[in-house]
RNA sequence: GGGCGGCUAGCUCAGUUGGGAGAGCGCGGCGUUCGCAACGCCGAGGUCGAGGGUUCGAGCCCCUUGCCGUCCA
């Protein structure tokens, strides 16, 4: 069975058994900013699981792209040398929330791998979890596998194998793996092979089915879940291998055509030499995980998820080198991706262009990093060669740390050489890296998740089955809302708040927006019927269905549960953000008509104030491109468009045309706003009914933030016109301080500068030849040498050293000192010697005797000196005296 | 989030105990040549990223900051 007919068998297995078959979700996850990539197909689950989000169905099944860079499987320098090693996955799964359990999940189990798939079931092992002091052996496991295999086939393992949690607390639970035996040809590095418990190729796990039925509290205890769940896993990769009878994932069809496609680039072939058979299996690797990362919106950069796939994409070309490819070809490679998953992921050929737009852009950006590095590691080796013949381990640290210079490339470079490296300095300096990496990232933000509001175990009846409900689309006022909890600033439940405190609440339905979309919170107020109790509301927080929490501070009276209140949203500052976030979608759409649809959102702020909006695009927005993009959105504020908004379900939004964002998560119902047929997007944002509402829109900045991100800042209506006017207030400043008119400025301009440079020029030239000419200078003849001595007031230093070269090339053995007063009131004195006397007089010595006589000090090199100081008045003192000073360094010398 | 490196002529870059701002390429002129390439000579072109500080004096040392690059998390 072909890897693919493998993945639609499954689907259709769970699909035939009652399961809703749901898409994959973006590899970037959503509401878990600190999960890098999605790595199982639980993660788009797990409000699900923890109680916090309801669904319509309680069976479901998936195949999830997952991206692991770390841990047993993924370990980023085993990718391509083992067989089954990867970074991007796809994860078969199928997820039970309060449905079947442990029984029912391992008969699925049974029957799709021994019946749909016609595995002989003599080769499957189960195992179960042994038990240890926090949880008991899973004997319920064991009892339901007992129906399908003999007790010596049932494994009972330790924690580490058998046991799963999310994380340090919330839902956790105990697991099964189901074991392959594939031979026991294959190599074990153990003695005796230990089965299942071994990490050899003899068993392979393929299929694990985790239990949830623990809640984990902060003191590690675990408490029964309420509702217990099944969430279970297989690599696709895997099950295609066992089921096409190969031993490598790499030999299936999911990754065939692609190893193919590389090797006719390479012009070897695969299988042919084991070390380019490694670097090919590394690149197909990567391909697959750098195409779904970019097709997710990722851009390469350097920090956090865009930093892991620069990584990825640089050892992929690195490797591509090493198979002696010269020029780009990832990109060309990754349309071989595209071809053959679209039909999984249809994603990515709406997003061909832009993937391979992106890792074309990153292959030429990593030729500029080879080529600096290249000239750094020839001087270091050509030191080194001239040495010791050793490269020293923080040279080589250097060259990767700052310049991203690949470490390997410097072990190549300098063996061809006959150089050896010192890796363990380079070790050293990069553990101390790591160290300082993690100590920074170790302290977290004040935890505002929804579990530190909404935790199951505090709430009570009917708070339990609250729900979010935002009713501010249509308006800023809610009356006769019910407040259904109440805070302290500790995030602590309260039964009231009273004036002057400070805290947090939520109420069964409100007007206030939660910051989404990179639209901010709304503000307001909160107040009784008889407006006696009043407070303060300055921001508020939100997570999928549990109710917002609005920040608050009680100015007058006391807030009570139960208490029935109206919701005042500040109205004003509303009404500036809904013309922002309009604008925002006027501006997308404009970038892409004057840049092309490789235009996608990469980050957006919708304030009251201005606008935000970062995207993908290559290089900087020309002067003309800002004004067309300005023009268009004009256009559109003046058409006076009406703006509306429908709710549709994602694929009906999608094929009508509908921008959707990489990585956003849509619920089953989502919100289409459009303006004409100008901007269509799925936004749940607040937008102006008109787009006439926004009254005026102007760039006001355009920049970088990352490679191959742009950034523009915004502002309109009001704000626009507050800007327009200081700016007309400066040009007109300027224009009357330049005495010009508006269309004449910039000449006049120029002229004065070209004019000032020639004066100066002039003044400096005429002054030098007044000097030159004055010639009231003394020579004074000191025991053979020439000592000339000149005072040449308001000379800057560079005048008074081609006065004293000037000097100089008048005397044949001997010296010049030449001093100023300069205009800004200190002295300038130079000290410059004939080659043949330099080492009787030198320069420093005698300008180091001299300056403290006008309040400084100086030096210099032997035939030239320079200082300074503070006092003119004693400059002419200060020349008196250098034929004696000449005359004690010749005394000294002799 | 924590580090490191870079920013100097139109371009690529050099510039160490802090003391005269440079090279190559490109550009302009002249020479050589029948002409071109090559070569030789001469020349124009610099807020040394920005702001502050230390110093008689800062491209160089210190602080702040911007942009670019890069590593770690």
């Amino acid at each position: 069975m072909t890897g693919r007919a493998t993945r639609q068998s499954f689907l259709d297995y769970f699909a035939r058994n009652g399961h809703q078959i749901v898409d994959s979700a973006s590899l970037v996850p959503t509401g878990d900013p600190t999960l890098l990539f999605t790595n199982a197909g639980m993660n788009q689950f797990k409000a699900v699981f923890q109680g916090q989000e309801r669904r319509s169905y309680t069976r479901a099944a998936s195949s999830q792209k997952c991206m692991r860079v770390s841990g047993k499987h993924n370990d980023l320098d085993m990718v391509g040398r083992s067989l089954r090693h990867h970074t991007f996955f796809e994860m078969l799964g199928n997820f039970s929330f309060g449905d079947y359990f442990k029984a029912d999940a391992i008969a699925l189990s049974w029957a799709l791998l021994t019946e749909e798939w016609q595995l002989p079931a003599g080769r499957l092992r189960a195992t179960i979890f042994r038990g240890d002091d926090t949880a008991p052996r899973d004997d319920d496991a064991y009892a339901a596998w007992r129906k399908f295999l003999p007790e010596d086939r049932i494994d009972a393992l330790g924690a580490a194998d058998n046991f799963w949690a999310m994380g340090d607390t919330g839902p956790c639970g105990r697991c099964s793996e189901i074991h392959v035996f594939l031979g026991d040809d294959l190599p074990c590095p153990e003695p005796t092979c230990r089965g299942t418990a071994c990490h050899c190729d003899r068993y392979i796990e393929l299929w694990n089915n985790v239990f949830m039925e623990f809640d984990r509290q902060a003191d590690g205890a675990l408490t029964p879940l309420p509702t217990p769940s099944i969430d279970t896993g297989m690599s696709l990769e895997r099950a295609a291998a066992v089921l096409g009878g190969v031993r490598s994932n790499y030999d299936t069809d999911l990754f065939l055509p692609l190893l193919q496609a590389i090797a006719d680039v390479a012009g070897t072939p695969y299988g042919d030499r084991p070390d380019a058979d490694v670097s090919m299996r590394v690149i197909a690797d990567h391909l697959r995980a750098m195409t779904f990362l970019v097709g997710d919106g990722v851009t390469p950069s350097n920090e956090w998820r865009g930093y892991v796939l620069r990584k990825i994409m640089r050892r992929a070309m690195r490797h591509g080198k090493t198979l002696g490819l010269t020029e780009p070809f990832l990109h060309r490679l990754a349309e071989v991706i595209v071809r053959e998953m679209a039909d999984a992921y249809p994603a990515l050929s709406r997003n061909r262009e832009a993937i391979v737009g992106t890792i074309r852009e990153e292959e030429d950006r990593f030729d500029v990093v080879l080529s600096a590095g290249l000239a750094k590691l020839e001087a270091v080796l050509d030191r080194a060669s001239a040495g010791d013949r050793r490269i020293d381990g923080a040279d080589v640290f250097r060259l990767y740390d700052s310049l991203g210079f690949p470490a390997d490339f410097v072990e190549d470079l300098a063996t061809e050489r006959d150089i050896s490296v010192d890796w363990e300095g380079f070790e050293r300096l990069m553990a101390e890296q790591r160290d300082r990496g993690r100590a920074a990232s170790g302290f977290k933000a004040e935890d505002r998740s929804a579990r530190a509001f909404w935790n199951p175990e505090q709430l009570e009846g009917s708070l339990r089955e609250a729900r979010d409900r935002f009713d501010g689309y249509d308006t800023t006022q809610v009356d006769g809302a019910e407040i259904l909890m109440l805070w302290n600033d500790a995030q602590s439940p309260r039964d009231q708040l009273a004036e002057g405190e400070s805290g947090y609440l939520s109420l069964d339905r409100s007007p206030f927006y939660v910051e989404a979309g990179g639209q901010v919170s709304d503000t307001g107020g909160i107040a009784s019927a008889d407006g006696a109790t009043r407070a303060n509301v300055s921001g508020v927080v939100g997570w999928g269905s549990a109710p917002r929490v609005h920040q608050v501070s009680v100015v007058a009276g006391t807030l009570s549960r139960g208490d029935s209140v109206s919701a005042v949203v500040d109205a004003p500052r509303r009404n500036a953000i809904r013309r922002n976030h309009t604008a925002t979608h006027l501006l997308h759409a404009a970038l892409r008509q004057v840049l092309g649809t490789h235009v996608t959102q990469a980050g957006s702020l919708v304030a009251p104030d201005r606008l935000r909006f970062d995207f993908s695009h290559r290089a900087p927005l020309s002067r003309a491109e800002i004004e067309e993009v300005e023009r268009l959105v004009d256009q559109q504020i003046v058409a006076s468009a009406p703006v509306t908004t429908i709710e549709q379900s994602p694929d009906e939004a999608i094929a009508g045309g509908a921008i959707a964002l990489f990585g956003e998560k849509y619920g089953d119902r989502v919100r289409v706003v459009s303006t004409s047929d100008f901007s269509k997007e799925l936004c749940g944002g607040t937008h102006c009914h008109s787009t006439g509402e926004i009254g005026a829109f102007s760039i006001e900045h355009e920049s970088g933030t990352a490679a191959g991100v742009r950034r523009v800042e915004a502002v309109t209506g009001p704000a626009a016109l507050q800007r327009h006017q200081a700016r007309r207030a400066l040009l007109g400043e300027l224009l009357e301080t330049l005495a010009a008119s508006e269309d004449r400025a910039p000449e006049t301009l120029r002229r004065l500068q070209a004019q000032t440079k020639q004066l100066a020029r002039d003044a400096g030239a005429l002054r030098m030849k007044l000097e030159l000419a004055a010639g009231t200078d003394a020579h004074i003849d000191v025991d053979g040498l020439t000592l000339i001595t000149r005072r040449a007031d308001g000379l800057d230093k560079r005048a008074l050293r081609v006065l004293a070269d000037e000097l100089k090339r008048g005397i044949t053995t001997g010296l010049v000192v030449v001093a100023s007063a300069t205009d800004a009131g200190r002295v300038a004195l130079i000290v410059s010697v004939t080659a043949d006397a330099k080492s009787r007089v030198p320069a420093g010595k005698i300008v180091k005797a001299l300056a403290p006589l006008v309040g400084g000090g100086g030096g210099g090199r032997p035939d030239f000196a320079e200082a300074g100081g503070k006092d003119p008045a004693q400059i002419d003192a200060m020349l008196a005296r250098s034929e004696s000073v000449v005359r004690e360094a010749l005394d000294a010398a002799d």
